[in-house]
DNA sequence: TCATTAAACGCGT
DNA sequence: ACGCGTTTAATGA
């Protein structure tokens, strides 16, 4: 039913955006020191305090970031989409993960081991471009957020979180329809289900999105980026 | 007073 | 069973 589950690792590999670059050697290490999972709605993918020992890629499927408190309660910092991929932080500085990763649907997530990385850290020049771009954008989201919880309103949030989920870099996704329930949307953004139900009705009237059943269809994301930027003079405007 | 939120309820998928 | 729209009651600007 969907093809993306049952593709070969190998193939699934090469859509990713670091892949594009390699050569055929690396992409045999690359390939031969991953492999995946399919994981339900709701499951852990990596603990919070788990010591990194792999990158994880989203092959289909959308996780989340977020810390989670002992009273149940969680603080959701960013959603993951197909083709994004996360973790190179933790790798990189070899720490226990700060967070946790938790599948918001069915996905098929990809593990790269720590020597495969290191190995594409060390010898590959187009793999070290990857992921500077990946942290770069990585950067600039979380800049965006900061700058963004101060001033913007609910709607602009939304358009925001919305833009990110299909962020061309972070996740090159190809399809544009998100399958995301409106709760989970709010907590990727910060807000509530109300607010997320009234900004995401405000941008479909805009003819930025359709909302659907379990669904939001971006059929201009463009334009989404763009009611995402605060105008000066014309924030918190609703 | 007005706006926003979590919780609860009922309906539809 | 889950997601969505709506109501209600509490909270705070």
């Amino acid at each position: 039913m969907n093809p993306l589950l049952d593709e070969p690792l190998s193939v699934a590999l090469l859509r990713t955006g670091w892949a594009a670059t390699l050569s055929a050697d690396e992409l045999e290490v690359a390939s031969r020191g991953t492999f995946d999972r399919i994981y339900p709605a709701g499951v852990v993918v990596a603990p919070l305090g788990e010591v990194a020992e792999h990158w994880i890629g989203v092959i289909c499927g959308m996780v989340k970031v977020d810390t989670s408190l002992a009273d149940g309660k969680s603080t959701t910092f960013i959603g993951v989409s197909t083709g994004g991929w996360l973790g190179e932080g933790s790798l990189l500085k070899r720490e226990s993960r700060p967070y946790e990763v938790v599948a918001l649907k069915e996905s098929r997530i990809a593990f790269m081991s720590r020597p495969t990385f290191e190995w594409l850290y060390e010898y590959s020049l187009s793999f070290n471009h990857f992921l500077i771009s990946q942290l770069n954008a990585r950067l600039a989201q979380f800049i965006s957020m900061v700058e963004r919880s101060r001033m913007h309103s609910p709607t602009e949030i939304i358009a925001f979180g919305l833009a990110s989920l299909l962020h061309p870099k972070l996740s090159p996704s190809p399809s544009q329809t998100l399958l995301i329930s409106q709760e989970e949307l709010g907590k990727l953004c910060g807000l509530s289900r109300q607010a997320a139900n009234k900004g995401l009705h405000q941008l479909m009237e805009q003819g930025l999105i359709d909302v659907e059943y379990r669904a939001i269809l971006v059929k201009d994301l463009e334009g989404l980026r763009s009611a995402a930027r605060v105008v000066p003079g014309t924030e918190r405007s609703d």
